[in-house]
RNA sequence: GGCCUCAUGGUCAAGCGGUUAAGACGCCGCCCUCUCAAGGCGGAAUCACGAGUUCGAUUCUCGUUGGGGCUACCA
């Protein structure tokens, strides 16, 4: 048995997108559970659409990511060079091998020409007008340095038949497939013709991608099999969806693995429901790691129909994430986004952090929760109303003057000797605590709801502050 | 249009002829609680439709409908 070989074969064409990524993953996931190399192979054959900058994107996603690849561009590899465009020569030597096997030939036709071919549908279908041209034709248009594409010759009947391990059998009649064009005018080899060359050539036996390529398969097992090669398994993937009805795509500017990063998604989390899109353990365990992953990876659990992507879902997996973390590696992620709160530098750091660490799911949400604590001011003094917990704005007006004698007296200004005051002050003064420290939260926030109770952000502020707040708030009523 | 393909709650999904049709997110309620979270408990909500096959279909077959893909000198 050969050792597994995957690869993902992105475009250079911008960011990274969601559902390249999966794909890749599952490359990846596929090829270390069975010990077997993961490769990068960029697929810029396309100069109209490159993108200056996206293969050093690709690299720092993959990386950051964690889906490592062994073999790559930057990485080498005995397979190399790993980017198309370096690869030219190859192709067409190849192509020109091709041409004597009879699966393909040169094709002269100008595009016009090409274009009147035409149907009612609108539809262009070429006519293998060019198979027809004798060898010395060819060779007299060749010396006269006439352009020229090579296109495939696919047979006129017959079924291509293959076995996908998502899919099962899939079939193609081979008069639905027309002779696509494998080497294009510039000397450039497109997707159709590259893929299987360097599959082949790099040793892939497994082909991982998505489910645009399920119906043109058969077109490419054709070469492998006039090449004499074998033919890799493959793996189509359904697509990841936007909604119901449109894939995730850069094209529509759908958020990418960077763009979720800046958010503050934690990244395993981006990565562990990624893989969840369109693929179970069947164990019922979500939360994984990429090593459980890996270990927990199997065909079987690979869905056939699409999946929508649900950041909602994402965000509660970036929430458990941060839960489980210990505080000093939340608090070294935490830190870019802490910085942006109008709370920031004013009070302890890591009071703040605690605050807020299990009460965000992203880290961007972190400033949202502790501005409150710089927003002190004028309010509705119905807030002290509250039914449940016993609370009226009278008893507030009552007990405030209490409630700062008491902390006046206080020395240690720690949460709990604050909380054990006020708790005390509030037997004393036979009122329930939950409207004491109702209360006191309310008349140094003005917030009816804060991320953190009435001693613990008396802690924070301080004594001073709190009393003054206190005092604030008590003319307020008056 | 032709060809390929998909179809279980709002979303991700388990199921692989007989089940009270799992679980998760979200939503709702209750408990806990120093408000909000977190945590605990509970609830509402799904087999697209129509024919077959079968003693019995969510499950198998065919069709319909709906979605996606391919049909480029893009991948």
């Amino acid at each position: 048995m050969n050792k597994v070989r995957t690869r993902f074969a992105p475009s250079p064409t911008g960011y990274l997108h969601i559902g390249g990524l999966r794909t890749a993953l599952y490359g990846y996931l596929f090829a270390k559970k069975q010990g077997g190399d993961f490769v990068l192979r960029i697929e810029d054959t396309d100069t109209n659409r490159y993108v200056d900058g996206s293969v050093q994107i690709i690299y720092d996603t993959m990386r950051d990511s964690g889906i490592m690849y062994d073999e790559g561009p930057d990485v080498g590899g005995n397979y190399g060079p790993y980017i198309q465009s370096e690869r030219k020569a190859l192709y067409m030597e190849y192509a020109k091998k091709l041409i004597e096997l009879g699966g393909a030939y040169y094709c002269f036709c100008s595009p016009e020409r090409v274009a009147s071919l035409k149907d009612e549908e609108g539809n262009v279908r070429y006519d293998k007008h060019c198979l027809n041209l004798s060898k010395e034709e060819i060779q007299a248009k060749l010396d006269a340095g006439e352009p020229f594409v090579i296109r495939q010759n696919v047979p006129l009947t017959g079924t291509g038949t293959y076995t996908d391990l998502v899919y099962g059998e899939i079939a193609v009649d081979y008069k639905d497939i027309e002779d696509g064009i494998l080497i294009k005018s510039d000397g450039m080899p497109t997707y159709n013709f590259a893929n299987v060359i360097d599959d082949h050539l790099m040793g892939i036996t497994h082909v991982i991608r998505g489910i645009e390529y399920l119906s043109s398969t058969p077109k490419y097992n054709l070469m492998y099999d006039a090449f004499g090669w074998d033919r890799p398994t493959y793996i189509h993937l359904p697509p990841i969806m936007k909604d119901s009805q449109h894939k995730l795509s850069k094209r529509n500017g759908d958020a990418s693995y960077e763009d979720f990063v800046k958010k503050g998604f934690v990244k395993e989390s981006i990565v562990n429901y990624i893989a969840l899109l369109g693929w179970n353990p069947k164990n019922n365990t979500e939360k994984m790691s990429l090593k459980e992953l890996t270990d927990n990876f199997s065909l079987e659990g690979i869905n056939k129909s699409p999946s929508i992507f649900d950041e909602t879902k994402m965000k509660w997996l970036s929430g458990e994430y941060i839960k489980e973390m210990n505080f000093d590696s939340f608090k070294s992620l935490a830190m870019p986004f802490i910085k942006e709160s109008k709370a920031f530098g004013k009070y302890d750091t890591d009071k703040l952090l605690n605050l807020v660490k299990n009460r965000v799911q992203i880290f961007s949400e972190i400033p949202s929760k502790i501005d409150f604590l710089e927003e002190f001011g004028e309010f509705d003094v119905n807030l002290f109303v509250n039914d449940k917990q016993k609370s009226s704005v009278e008893l507030a007006k009552s007990v405030i003057p209490n409630i700062i004698d008491e902390l006046s007296k206080i020395n240690d200004w720690s949460n709990q000797n604050l909380f054990d005051s006020l708790v005390n002050l509030s037997a004393k003064l036979e009122i329930k605590k939950q409207a004491l420290l109702w209360i006191a939260r309310i008349a140094i926030t003005a917030k009816e709801a804060t991320a953190g109770g009435a001693t613990e952000i008396a802690e924070l502020i301080g004594k001073d502050e709190t009393i003054k707040r206190l005092n604030f708030s008590l003319n307020l009523i008056k």
